[in-house]
DNA sequence: GAGAAGCGGAGGATTTTCTTCCGGTTGAGG
DNA sequence: CCTCAACCGGAAGAAAATCCTCCGCTTCTC
């Protein structure tokens, strides 16, 4: 054979599937993310399957066991959070507004919540993935400027670092996973009492110091 | 016998139990409730026993089964929500100030979380319980004449209810639950700035309309 | 100091969850 | 249209987790 299907190099290449296998795989792995998110990681995979209307042996078949699975989704989710982040974030010259639209837009996807659902061992463990951390690194390495700028700008209050950022993220997101596809906009009141929480102020100094992207081990992101 | 323990009526008196007795239920209700709002009420019961230090047996003497134990932890949580409350509310000059005191306090004390622990069907029959529901419209009623205060004062935005303020508390406080004892600082900082995000502004009013207590049936407290 | 009240935790029953396996189905190329 | 490799669904046996009871020992209380 002069090609055979290589073994593509990391996470890009789409795989020569079947295209309704393909279909499955991403519908699994979409359900999964809501199923952890809502459940826990300990959800029976029985249940996603359900969800994900697929058998279970097909559940397997595209991911060997539980972990496996986690993994895929926990690769997916930060994907989608990279990719999102640069999206707001490349040629931006209002970088207050960019960072109200990337967590208006977390929060509609869902994005950044799969490890705030972990115990917290597990959740060690799924910090060390390298991917993980290495991503985290880059989203804080996008979110950074971004906060400077409205900073800097005088938009957004000063005592707040992108940890703060993230955390109050994840905890919207987590929110967000918990409620009804009927209550969202009670969601998104909520979001933009948060971000106007954020804005700039000039009284009521928050307590402590700012969390900053080297406090990274505390975050749910 | 002249007087036999009497049943004792509604949820008042406390039982003439023998003194270590009644240490232990109060334990085991108090790390029920952690565990509850951390694990989902799933939680083995023997997690909970061991959390408590105390044997399966004890926990199985003082609370028949896992419904009674949810049930008393429930209780437990609603009594503690409302006296603390009606402590900030009594005789209170500054509205706003005491709301913001008892927003704190809640999150400190991990009080009205353990709802958006529930599954959205089991919670549904747990709302439906007399006590909680009545404990809910008690709580409204605490808190609405210090948000019409606040607001009339000019010192909290117009554009929330008594809805969205309880429903940021769950947010906050099943967030403070999954936080370590040494984070907790960084908790406090992002009640400050939801806090902050409830205070009077000018600009930027919020989509939807405020959510009263007459949603209740949306929130997670 | 006596006995009632309370305690702990081993263990058997039961339920839940995991994972495998294989006959039937379906997409893709010819 | 036809063929067949890839894929699918879900039954079912194995394994694990959880529930709750039961009873001998310990600790209060009077």
């Amino acid at each position: 054979m002069s090609h055979a299907p290589e073994p593509r190099a990391k996470g890009a290449a789409p795989a020569p599937r079947r295209a309704d296998a393909q279909r499955n795989r991403e519908r699994i792995v979409a359900t999964a993310h809501q199923a952890f998110v809502q459940h826990g990681i300990g959800v029976p995979m029985e249940e996603i399957a359900r969800r994900a209307e697929v058998g279970v042996g097909t559940l397997y078949r595209h991911f060997g066991d539980r972990e496996a699975l986690l993994r895929a989704v926990i690769a997916a989710g930060v994907d989608s959070l990279i990719t999102l982040s640069r999206k707001e974030t490349d040629h931006e010259t209002d970088p207050w507004g960019a960072l109200c639209r990337f967590v208006r837009r977390c929060v509609e996807l869902r994005l950044g919540a799969p490890l705030s659902a972990l115990r917290p061992r597990l959740k060690e463990a799924v910090r060390e993935i390298p991917e993980v951390a290495h991503a985290r690194a880059t989203l804080v390495e996008l979110l950074e400027p971004l906060i400077d700028g409205a900073q800097l700008r005088g938009e957004m209050r000063p005592d707040v670092g992108a940890g703060d950022v993230l955390i109050l993220l994840g905890m919207l997101v987590r929110h967000e996973c918990e409620t009804s596809e009927e209550d969202k906009w009670i969601t998104m009141r909520h979001v933009e009492i948060v971000l106007d929480g954020l804005r700039a102020r000039s009284d009521s100094p928050l307590p402590g110091r700012p969390v900053e992207g080297s406090d990274s081990p505390r975050w749910n992101v």
